[in-house]
RNA sequence: GGGUGAUUAGCUCAGUUGGCUAGAGCGUCUCGUUUACACCGAGAAGGUCGGGGGUUCGAGCCCCUCAUCACCCACCA
């Protein structure tokens, strides 16, 4: 035998990761070149792509047999097959993706991992919500492309690489700006690779040759095309505007990049001559331009268009009427500051005043008295405090909290600042992807995020492209240096940004300096993933699904959706499915101070790859923030172990080599038929299409027990595909878990000890491994690999068809379950210990006992099942509605009185509100037939279980 | 200030258009080891579904209201 007693995740999974990225069965079926040999204008492998699915579907079986009994004509098509089945519950359900019922493709991209990082926590749910769909699709016969992709992750490798720099004594001030992405070119060269050996060992199934990086030459190629496209629809405009600016870095933020954090704070009053201000920046006063006043508020009409002495210089600025002062906050007179406050810049607008930078870039003062000169922001906050209150001229100090703009990289204080900067002009963008979104051409999971998405996009601002960073892809933008061309623009589009300085049609021009914000070309995302272009057939875009975190929803969902249309005049994936954070176990945010990170490498070295995705799915629906904890790892590695040793005794078994025609099968067959026989046989029915399973695989359910879980199965796969198709991942994991566990291993295969069907046993293990393949593709496949008959990868194997069984036999089963349970349950809550070794268990005339005498002792372990001869003796089961006795003496049947007794009264509550139900003549009128009919039926049944219950009691 | 979500068992969460006695995993307790699995088997305990009101024959689910928590956006001189 093959199979260890435990299955060791580390001793399979870096070879079957191998084996699988090796044969190529990752990579598209399909490319995005289109082969039309017959000249219809449609790509010929779309029609066999088309053909083989509805293959797919029929099963390829001439016969099936359908719940209601009846046997089918043989040779129906594929296409009539899955229409005539579709609620017949023997075919696998119609795959609910509209683009997959199109062209048969299944593709997804993947959020691009910083290229020169670690996968986090994140990573990996992302992972097993992608990999989970590309595997689920795959196996339902979809040309499956899953794309990988690396980031270069503009702003947070440069802060990186800019502290190593710091570390070895250098400043970027050292270097220009091609000296300087050559060496973090380097850098991340270097630290490349780790996270896409993490990808692997997480088990994503992509196609490793299309990895996309972010500073591909395709990438660059297509931003530039649509940053040309935008400039030439005047989309694109160059703008001194005050943007969020880190001194630190030195460089300009979107908006979306800043945080906002409440923080303590003080309000001070200085007197401008008669007018009192209130401001929480008093250094930034030499840069005023007015003060202004509510023009309602009373106290201050009259001063309004007189001039004041701005303290400190020989200023003087006027006094302005404003909407902007709110005459409820401090003394109702407000600084105007237009070049370093966002309100003031639009004051200042309004009113035409100058703004004065008093602030540099590096974060020291400049145009002030040379006192203040060079000094940083704080040091002259305090110096100019301290000269005021010299003066006199400080007149007040008020405690507040305030809201502060911060750095979300570094936490350094974000100083607004004027700055000629790129800016898209995001109107008629949004109002583009608004009018996609309202129309329903994206679905969201979860769904209140189209809302969110929709009132964010209507409020969008101006959206600024330009970073002041070198890492990352330069703006192909030129700015005029030959004063002389007095007719040429003063700005020009051009691709040739490895040149500092170029020239055109006789005029010079010069480079600007600055990047793209990494969004701006991370929008392009499913575009250069997918290779689309302008006169190319592509199957694979719009995307089937975009998978990501909730919390870029804004900065980037928003952005690849607008993108896409203006590009592509398509909406750019169909479907968006949105995960929350990953939080520790007690739901609060990971973080390294806390130090409550949880590395995903570890638990896969620890658990195995499998365990990790089924634990980080469990429990987890889209768009909330969930705990997660090693817990639920721990359950997931449980079945892996689970499954293999299922998998061992199923191979043990089929080594036997018993089966419907061994006569041992025979003999066992004889002693357990069925209570009833179905009206027809169904025969030579489970036979596959695919070559990868063996096409001798059939088999014939001879018993109770096989029926019923083959409609188990049934049951469950129509749950997954459901589920999967509806993204309830955890839902999906849970049906698999208790089907597997619950139903196939406690029941079905227990029963198989006895009577070893090993060609329904094969049948039904490859239907599990199948459905749990994309949640726990490494066990799956390990398995699949050491069984006997099976060949090829279960990564390509075929999504299962319906097992046929005798649905009347698979319900009997049911009752054989309740009598197990009870004689259990009774034999536990009788006093001592090892009771099912010590009674027998009576029935009296009973054909359904009589028949599975076997089974039934075997699953109860008693010791003998006899047939009651004389009187009845001993302890009657109740709930199941047989007549059976447990063959107890009567001094222990005595000692069970009282349990008895509260049983009694249990059921007897339950019959009293089942009663006061029925008694309220609305719920006879108004309740659906259904209901009601069904309560009466309950009411019949716990009567007769009440008085079987009293007849036991007065025989103690 | 605007918005979104949450509140169900000791913990973490399911509960799909209202309809059987509200489920799962982990934890707890009892019993069990003749070879698939102790990463196991059999059983059990544990919830007035955040509070209050309403609609309905019927509410964990719908409506109103209150409370608590979390997140997002805007913004606070």
């Amino acid at each position: 035998m093959k199979f260890a007693s435990s299955y060791e995740p580390g001793e399979y999974e870096s070879d079957i990761y191998a084996a699988w990225e090796a044969s190529g069965i990752f990579d598209p079926k399909l490319t995005t070149k289109p082969v039309d040999d017959d000249g219809d204008g449609v790509d010929d492998r779309l029609d066999e792509l088309k053909e083989s699915i509805s293959q797919h579907y029929a099963g390829a079986s001439s016969h099936f047999y359908n719940d209601h009994g009846r046997v089918a004509d043989t040779e129906i098509s594929g296409r009539d097959r899955l229409t005539r089945c579709e609620n017949d519950d023997c075919a696998p359900s119609t795959l609910q993706n509209a683009s997959f019922n199109s062209s048969g493709t299944f593709s997804i991209v993947m959020p691009p991992p910083n290229a020169n990082g670690n996968l986090h926590i994140g990573h990996g749910l992302t992972v097993a919500l992608e990999d989970s769909l590309t595997r689920y699709y795959r196996l339902r016969g979809a040309s499956s492309w899953y794309i990988p992709g690396a980031d270069h992750a503009g702003f947070e490798t440069w802060v990186v690489y800019e502290k190593e720099l710091e570390k070895a004594g250098h400043t970027r001030f050292e270097y220009s700006r091609e000296e300087l992405y050559a060496r973090v070119w380097d850098f991340v060269a270097k630290q490349r690779g780790n996270m896409e050996l993490q990808l692997r060992a997480l088990g994503a199934s992509c196609s490793w040759q299309d990895l996309t990086f972010t500073l591909d030459e395709n990438v660059i190629d297509r931003v530039y095309t649509t940053f040309e496209k935008m400039w030439n629809d005047g989309l694109i405009y160059r703008g001194e505007k005050l943007v969020n600016y880190c001194p630190k870095h030195q460089t300009a933020f979107a908006d979306i990049e800043v945080e906002h954090k409440d923080e303590p704070g003080t309000l001070w009053d200085i007197a401008y001559d008669d007018i009192i201000v209130s401001t929480t920046r008093p250094e930034t006063l030499f840069g005023d331009a007015a003060v202004a006043v509510n023009p309602n508020d009373e106290r201050y009409k009259d001063l309004i268009g007189k001039y004041v002495n701005l303290p400190l210089t020989n200023k003087t600025i006027p006094i302005i009427a404003d909407e902007h002062a709110d005459p409820e906050y401090g003394t109702g007179a407000v600084k105007i500051t237009p070049a370093h406050d966002f309100d003031d810049f639009e004051v200042g607008q309004r009113h035409n005043l100058e703004p004065v930078q008093v602030i540099s870039e590096s974060g020291t003062m400049v145009n002030v008295p040379d006192k203040y000169y060079g000094l940083t922001t704080a040091e002259c906050r305090k110096q100019v405090l301290k000269d005021l209150k010299e003066q006199g001229l400080l007149k007040g100090e008020h405690k507040i909290t305030h809201s502060v703009a911060h750095c979300y990289k570094c936490g350094t204080v974000l100083e607004p600042m004027l700055k000629d900067q790129w800016f898209i002009d995001v109107e008629k963008l949004a109002k583009t992807a608004i009018e996609a979104l309202e129309a329903d051409q994206i679905i969201f999971h979860p769904a209140n995020k189209k809302k969110v998405l929709i009132n964010y996009l209507k409020g969008l601002k101006d959206w600024n492209i330009s970073r002041q960073i070198p890492w990352g892809i330069a703006i192909p933008m030129f700015k005029k240096i030959d004063d002389t061309a007095t007719d040429e623009p003063d700005w020009i589009f051009d691709r040739r940004t490895n040149l500092k300085e170029i020239e055109k049609a006789g005029v010079k021009y010069v480079r600007d300096e600055d990047t793209f914000d990494t969004w701006f070309s991370s929008s392009h995302w499913p575009i250069v993933c997918t290779n689309w272009t302008e006169d190319n057939f592509n199957p694979y875009y719009p995307l089937n699904v975009m998978e990501t975190g909730a919390d870029i929803l804004f900065a980037w969902v928003a952005r690849m959706i607008m993108m896409g249309l203006y590009v592509t005049g398509e909406v750019p994936f169909r479907e968006v499915y949105l995960h929350g954070l990953v939080l520790d176990a007690h739901g609060k945010k990971m973080s390294k101070s806390k130090g409550n990170v949880i590395n995903p490498m570890d638990l896969v070295t620890k658990y195995g790859s499998d365990a990790f995705r089924l634990g980080i799915l469990r429990g987890r629906s889209a768009g909330m923030n969930q705990a997660f904890s090693e817990n639920s790892v721990i359950a997931g590695r449980n079945l892996c172990n689970k499954l293999w040793n299922i998998s061992r005794l199923v191979q043990s078994i089929v080594d036997e080599g018993v089966g419907p025609d061994s006569d041992s099968l025979q003999v066992v067959a004889a002693v357990t038929t069925r209570t009833s026989e179905p009206t027809l046989r169904r025969q030579a029915s489970a036979k596959r299409n695919d070559e990868q399973t063996n096409p001798n695989t059939i088999y014939t359910t001879l018993n109770m027990g096989e029926d019923w879980i083959c409609r188990e199965l049934n049951e469950c796969l129509k749950q997954v595909e459901h589920d999967m198709e509806t993204y309830r991942f955890a839902e999906a994991v849970e049906v698999l878990y208790s089907t597997i566990w619950d139903k196939y291993a406690d029941w079905f295969l227990e029963s198989q000890k006895i009577f070893k069907n090993a060609d329904l046993l094969k049948q039904t293990l490859e239907t599990i491994l199948i459905a749990l393949h994309p949640f726990a593709p490494f066990v799956t496949e390990a398995i699949w690999q050491n069984l006997s008959w099976t060949n090829g990868f279960i990564a390509t194997a075929n999504w299962p068809t319906r097992l046929h069984y005798d649905p009347i036999s698979a319900e009997n089963f049911e009752n054989i379950r309740t009598i197990v349970s009870e004689v259990r349950t009774t034999l536990q809550s009788l006093p001592g210990t090892n009771n099912s070794q010590k009674y027998a268990l009576l029935y009296d005339n009973d054909s359904l006992v009589n028949d599975n005498q076997l089974l039934i002792k075997t699953l109860t372990k008693v010791p003998s099942i006899n047939s009651l001869d004389g009187s009845p003796r001993g302890l009657r089961l109740a709930l199941a509605s047989h007549e059976l006795y447990l063959d107890v003496p009567a001094k222990v049947v005595e000692e069970y009185k009282d349990a008895l007794t509260e049983k009694i009264l249990s059921v007897g509550r339950e019959l009293d509100s089942l009663n006061l139900r029925m008694s309220n003549p609305n719920y006879v009128a108004k309740a659906p037939d259904r209901l009601v009919k069904e309560t009466t039926d309950q009411i019949k049944e716990q009567e007769a279980l009440t008085s079987r219950l009293k007849t036991q009691l007065s025989l103690i």
